[in-house]
DNA sequence: GCGCGTATCGGTCTCAGGACCGATGCGCGG
DNA sequence: CCGCGCATCGGTCCTGAGACCGATACGCGC
């Protein structure tokens, strides 16, 4: 049984949820919460195995008592329900520890199929939530880098740390090329130092492992 | 009208598909491709709307074949759809410009859901999927960096590409204490220039990556 | 053929970066 | 009180980095 605790400041939204989880079997509601240090309080005593969390709460919002609530039992679930679809809210609430980010408008077959989603350990996430999280992750098309494949190729060891030398002798060429490879590079890229090279890598994607 | 390409190496799946987008208002198939390769061909005549794609293809798999499409079209959504949820898949194809990332047993309603959501610019990934890139992008603050709080400062600066004498300058400080910084954060990083700096912050998530 | 871009190589020169040495003041806990 | 960690500051010394100068060779299109 998935005990389940509802986190809502509306007495009405609590009782929608605890229906639609209590009709599901293998489910079931044993507290509620109308504030967020309250959530946390009733987590504290007695611990969920899934949490549905409203963002706007009085005392504590739902993002920072999701924190409290994983800090004090990372085996928590926590699955994020709330009217807006903003981005602060959904990295905080990931960055937070929670599992899932839904749509108070989901329909409510979808928020079952997420419900169990969230408590057999995966995530699901609002279409829009999930659009930008996938943009985080791939960020690549923000800025095309116009360079020719040989300088790519030195500007990814530049940005693994190496030395200019140590790029030599991985590419089998000498100091001299290596060093047209990164002024040019410096050129093309509008950087100062490699240091900005490193961070035009890692903007651009073409790091990050 | 949504323009669809489906592209399967199996024929009986392409009919299902095609039944089932054609089903939707708004939605139609207009061609349909059984290599990766007739996929870019097709969608290089006629620039598909949005592309169902199998990852598994003789000739060119989905993967590449999303890449090549969207490089032609950035315009072009891509909906994987696959029998497998392998990690590689996903980031792979997140990278190459798919939009979204479903597995064959997804529901037929929450499959069209899908379709509409690509369609409309959003994304949507299969719950395992979610998880995984979740995992990703909040894996950032594992490692956690032992610094002090004024070395934290400094090692985001060197992050932003600033030199010790700016560094000194945005700090009210002497170039040399922001040297003996530097050092310091050298040494507790293990880092021997300040590139590494860069990339570790990079990697612990202190700066946006 | 000629121009152009790319990749390769060599030299000189300046300077920021970093090592290594020293120091002071301050708060905190044994 | 005394030791310790942190933040601050000053000096010397050496080296890698990067600018700037030059060059050759190759492939490609006009």
């Amino acid at each position: 049984m998935i005990k389940v605790l509802v986190a809502d400041d509306q007495p009405l939204i609590r009782a929608s949820f605890r229906r639609l989880i209590d009709s599901v079997p293998g489910f079931q509601v044993y507290g509620e919460a109308a504030t967020g240090a309250q959530a946390v309080a009733v987590a504290a005593s007695e611990p969920p195995d899934l949490v549905l969390m409203d963002v706007r709460m009085p005392e504590l919002d739902g993002i920072e008592a999701t924190r409290r609530i994983c800090a004090a039992d990372p085996r928590a679930r926590v699955l994020i329900v709330t009217t807006f679809d903003l981005d602060e809210y959904v990295y905080g609430a990931l960055r937070a520890g929670a599992t899932g980010f839904l749509l108070k408008d989901t329909p409510p077959a979808e928020l079952i199929r997420s419900v169990r989603a969230v408590a057999s350990g995966d995530s699901l996430l609002g279409p829009g939530a999930t659009r930008r999280l996938i943009e985080r992750y791939v960020s690549r098309p923000a800025r095309r880098l116009d360079i020719t494949e040989r300088e790519r190729e030195v500007l990814v060891l530049v940005a693994r740390g190496l030395s200019n030398a140590e790029i030599a002798q991985t590419l089998y060429v000498t100091l001299s090329t290596v060093k047209t490879h990164v002024s040019s590079l410096l050129l093309k890229l509008g950087a100062r130092t490699r240091v900005h090279l490193v961070i035009a890598a890692y903007e651009a994607g073409l790091v990050q492992g």
